[in-house]
Formats: structure tokens, C-alpha cells, sequence
DNA sequence: CCTGTGACCGAAG
DNA sequence: TCTTCGGCCACAG
């Protein structure tokens, strides 16, 4: 059963029917950041697996990109959030980049030209519980 | 419907 | 380590 767009593990915050993703993902996803400590870091896939399904990583990327036109509300420190090579998700040089890269070094994370950050050491466990 | 795109992932070589 | 490739989900054209 519920074999809709694919056979899936069990998803969590995640949907059992037609869709995987349940209105209010995206807010999940910033609850989650939120609990990354300051200079601490993690990544796309570990927050979609958090979530329940790996396989929703690029969405979580799509929730923080979402980010940049609401505006206001509490802040999420999506310069944490890296992809799973350990590199800033976005075109070394460009704007994106940039903004990403000074807003990790401004608390205390270093980042290479080509994007690499010190994820094993500084990569954050979500707690257990929720 | 089919195609392309996105702040992605992981296995394989 | 790095690169390639197939998979994955939602959404706009």
C-alpha cells in the first residue's frame, strides 16, 4: 500500500498520500535550523532525514530559498546548512556564495574559495526527541 | 502530458 | 578524494 509516487520508508511530518511533503514543511525545516547552534553546521539531507525522508533533501533547500522573500518572522540561520560534500551549496563567486560565506566566518566557521567548510568537526546531531 | 529546473543525495568507479 | 550518474519530489512552462 500506499505505493503512490514511489515506495518510500516511513516518512515523518511527511505525507501518506499522493504527496510526500504535507502543507507545513516548510516550517518544520525552520524549527530544525533554529536548533543548529551558533558555528555548528548541517546539511540538507540531514535535516530531510530528521524529518523522515532523505529523500526530500532538495526540498529543504527549496524551504530555505523560500526564505529570502517572506522576510521577517524569527530568524533561521540558513548559512548553516550545507550540502552532504561539505561545500556551500552555491556557485563559488557568486552573490549567494558570498553572502554565505561571510555570515559563516562571521561566527567563526572557516570557508575555502571553492566553498569547503569543516563539516565533519563541526557537524551538528539533531537531538532524539520531538 | 512532457520537459526542465532546483541552496540535493549516495553508490560506484 | 574527486567525478559521474541515476534517483528523487514538486512545480512552472
Amino acid at each position: 500500500m500506499a505505493k503512490k509516487p514511489s515506495d518510500r520508508a516511513e516518512p515523518f511530518g511527511l505525507d501518506d498520500e499522493y504527496r510526500v511533503l504535507r502543507p507545513g514543511f516548510n516550517q518544520r525545516v525552520y524549527e530544525l535550523v533554529r536548533q543548529v547552534p551558533r558555528g555548528a553546521l548541517t546539511t540538507y539531507g540531514d535535516v530531510a532525514r530528521t524529518l523522515g525522508a532523505v529523500q526530500v533533501s532538495r526540498h529543504v533547500g527549496n524551504a530555505l530559498a523560500a526564505l529570502r522573500d517572506h522576510g521577517g518572522g524569527e530568524p533561521v540561520p540558513w548559512q548553516r546548512v550545507v550540502n552532504s560534500k561539505g561545500k556551500i551549496s552555491f556557485p563559488p563567486g557568486s552573490p549567494s556564495f558570498e553572502r554565505q560565506r561571510e555570515a559563516l566566518e562571521e561566527e567563526g566557521v572557516t570557508v575555502s574559495d571553492d566553498g569547503r567548510v569543516p563539516l565533519r568537526e563541526r557537524r551538528w546531531t539533531f537531538v532524539p526527541c520531538d
